[in-house]
DNA sequence: TTTTTTATGTGATTTAATTCACTTTAATAA
DNA sequence: TTATTAAAGTGAATTAAATCACATAAAAAA
């Protein structure tokens, strides 16, 4: 199949399929249909079929899905077969917990270096070896680590001034924890972490459905 | 005007646009028009304007928006005209983190309690004052301290169990940062913030937008 | 073999969300 | 006072996404 225009939101339901597969994977089940998968990601089964649909036929007609075979093959879509390298800019409280979380490593994803305009901070070393480098190196030291994708970890403020030295820098993918706004270039991907609209949503329901 | 049904996404562009609005304001700026508006947040004029009339009317028209008026008038909708006690379940690396980060204060979020499972944390004292409680204790913790929201920053194999002891224990807005996906009753409300979706996000437009 | 069962893949349908384009209203200028 | 301009509000049209429902194919049972 050729490949339409595919909703934002059908890739990142593809990560969650991944999730559910792998844990599935691990409790030693082999064949999953797309009834149960979508019971477990809960969603509709035709969902699953139509995302998948949109790059390929990886199923069995009257067995499923081949759990092994289908993490390989939306890994494949979602450019997982390899590593990415992170660079995180802003080593505050959040940076350098998202350095220590686990989760990164989990999927491929490698922090392989750090930024932050403290000079208390510049030449430390964090508990996983990397140097913190001053972000006027950002361009340098980001081409000599091969960084693929920049997280901004910084107050609001700085947020659009590091981002625009990521894009001169040649990194086009960022994801920004800073509650900003950042403008990019077309060839630029930002993808915007915000807790504090997940809460207000929160918020809003609970006020809603009265509390 | 009454309350049709109202897009999810809408509420979430609320957010966005008192963000934006908060940052005119703080710029001396008195009115907005949804045009401005629009530009500022990355959206459609004619999208605000629609959200905002889900609501009400809140616009002069040829004029456009005062941004006080319209600022209370959002955070009314979004129940945000209060503060909302929060308990942060899990003092690791990222709850800490998510404690100290001055983000949720700024919006009227405030954590009333913390909570773990390591018989080292229990009974210390986080540098804001909170005492961290042992999660057997939940139930009583959240009813004392009048706990509106619960914050998952647990290992994913925890989040389950610990979102089930929030439910009994009358808490009916959840913020999961653990990677997995909890089944909750009706009357609760989740949201998830995985980043590692986000990242999967960026990994695939990198990936096809040949990088 | 042939029939039955199961579950994928997909065109058609439905539902939802967004955007258009026009109407209404307020302010300003003539 | 009247005409002009600006921008909100909104029904209609469009676009996008999700779901249904059935045709298809593989496996298992008869």
């Amino acid at each position: 199949m050729k490949f339409p225009k595919i909703p934002m939101a059908a890739i990142n339901r593809l990560s969650i399929y991944i999730r559910a597969l792998e844990e599935l994977e691990e409790q030693g089940t082999k064949v999953i249909s797309s009834e149960r998968l979508a019971k477990q990601c809960g969603v509709n089964p035709a969902q699953i079929r139509k995302d998948l649909a949109y790059f390929g036929e990886f199923g069995v007609r009257g067995v499923g899905y081949r759990i092994e075979d289908l993490i390989r093959e939306i890994k494949e879509i979602l450019g997982l077969d390899r590593t990415w390298n992170i660079a995180m800019i802003g080593v505050g409280n959040l940076g350098s917990a998202l350095i220590r979380h686990g989760n990164f490593i989990k999927h491929g994803y490698v922090f392989a270096a750090a930024f932050d305009i403290d000079p208390h901070k510049i030449g430390k070393r964090l508990p996983n070896g990397l140097v913190i480098h001053h972000i006027d190196d950002l361009e340098k030291v980001v081409k000599e680590c091969d960084i693929h994708i920049g997280v901004i970890a910084t107050p609001a403020s700085a947020a659009q001034s590091v981002a625009n030295q990521l894009i001169i820098a040649g990194v086009n993918g960022i994801l920004n924890f800073a509650p900003a706004q950042i403008q990019v270039p077309e060839c630029c991907h930002v993808e915007n972490v915000d807790f504090t609209i997940k809460l207000d949503s929160i918020a809003y329901h609970l006020s809603t459905t009265g509390t």
